[in-house]
DNA sequence: ACCTGAACACCGTTCAAGT
DNA sequence: ACCTGAACACCGTTCAAGT
């Protein structure tokens, strides 16, 4: 299809005075789907060097491509890190999916999402913080970056959403108003995850797994039926 | 004592061919503590512009100072951050504090608490953020600014261990792990916050509060005594 | 001790020009 | 349509020099 190969094949021959690096760009085009590249190749840095080693030259360079070609597929350099957040909820979000399908039981599938969600931060502090750190308050819903970055949180909240409505109508949880009951559970679990990666609980790892159980037991106390009967 | 006004009155009478702002520095040094008007200065300036307008030439210029004068009172620029979100755990301690003494009763003085909290984070969204974005993983407990910004951040968290165990001693809510417990309501208000500030609610303030209405209902249920027999 | 101002390396962004 | 490379305004930081 494209002739690819042939062209990254160019080698720079020519030596200059200055010193530089080995190779130089030979002004040539970046192959198929440079948006999708420069967004993969950003997430790449973030998560091995945090946010602030994504410079618009360093992401450049990596992709062997001019640090202004960038400005072809995105208004600006947030509107690269808006793209990079929505990634980060879609992943989150097939995650999230995944562990309430892998139940097997709802109540399991629901803890499994919990550690699933924890884990996720904890895999990707950087990358996780730059999905809740660009709600930022010039946030536009009129440019597509942001709008897409909108619905991918959306989407990963309404797995959420899903699971408590299942687990409402099984009659295992209150059926309190969905929306309030999933925002808070997801303020908890994001509160927690957040403790965990600024490191705030401690290097000793008992801790945070003790914060967990103590927060399921909460949650599990708090949203229950109230007349079980059983426990009491 | 000291002769700031006579200094300030120096005017700028040279003209310069380049327009330049009308006010030049006339070299004079600033009064007293320095590095308190440095932190002020930039705590109103991230409360109002936000943390992207703070730079180290702003800070200086809305002191007549020289935008390196800054290197005498901090290492760097994320020094003074620290200093900032310092601060900001200090005002929410006295805030906390507060709340929680006002009672009258423990439980209307907790449910204070959680409100100072939330309304500190949304009164102040910026130096909120500050606040805990500086947990950074760069973080080092040697350097003064970096650990006295550790000890007012844990000064704060004491309010709220305090407060729950009190209530423990009475009685009034489960006998769990103090530091867990309060770990984990922590958490649960401080994402109720950041989803306040992140306007992830919406536009509708009522949604906000019914969320916090929520969170109350469901921890209150959650860290209550579990046979307190009135309720079955 | 405290502060200045010039200099430096680096950044995001614009824009005329190239293919 | 897509990308380059020079230029611009701005930033944090260093450092010799001033008082």
């Amino acid at each position: 299809m494209l002739t690819v190969s042939t062209s990254v094949a160019y080698a720079c021959l020519m030596s200059t005075p200055s010193p530089r690096p080995a190779r130089k760009r030979a002004g040539r085009y970046h192959h198929g789907d440079l948006r999708r590249a420069l967004i993969d190749a950003a997430v790449r840095t973030i998560d091995r060097q945090g946010v602030q080693a994504l410079t618009l030259r360093a992401v450049g360079d990596a992709l062997g491509v001019s640090r202004t070609a960038l400005y072809r597929h995105f208004r600006d350099k947030s509107s690269l890190l808006a793209a990079v957040a929505a990634e980060g909820f879609r992943s989150l979000r097939a995650d999230l999916a995944t562990a309430w399908e892998q139940g097997p039981d709802p109540r399991s599938g629901f803890m499994g999402m919990g550690r699933a969600y924890v884990r996720f931060a904890i895999t990707h502090p950087s990358h996780y913080r730059v999905m809740f750190g660009s709600f930022r308050p010039d946030m536009r819903a009129d440019e597509p970056c942001e709008a897409d970055l909108n619905d991918a949180g959306l989407n990963a909240f309404q797995v959420l959403v899903d699971a408590l409505d299942e687990q409402q109508r099984a009659g295992l949880i209150r059926r309190d108003d969905l929306r309030t009951q999933a925002a808070f559970i997801w303020a908890s679990v994001h509160g927690i995850a957040m403790l965990a990666i600024d490191r705030q609980l401690g290097p000793d790892p008992e801790v945070g797994e003790a914060l967990a159980r103590y927060a399921v037991d909460v949650l599990s106390s708090g949203i229950a039926v109230p007349a079980s009967g059983a426990s009491c």
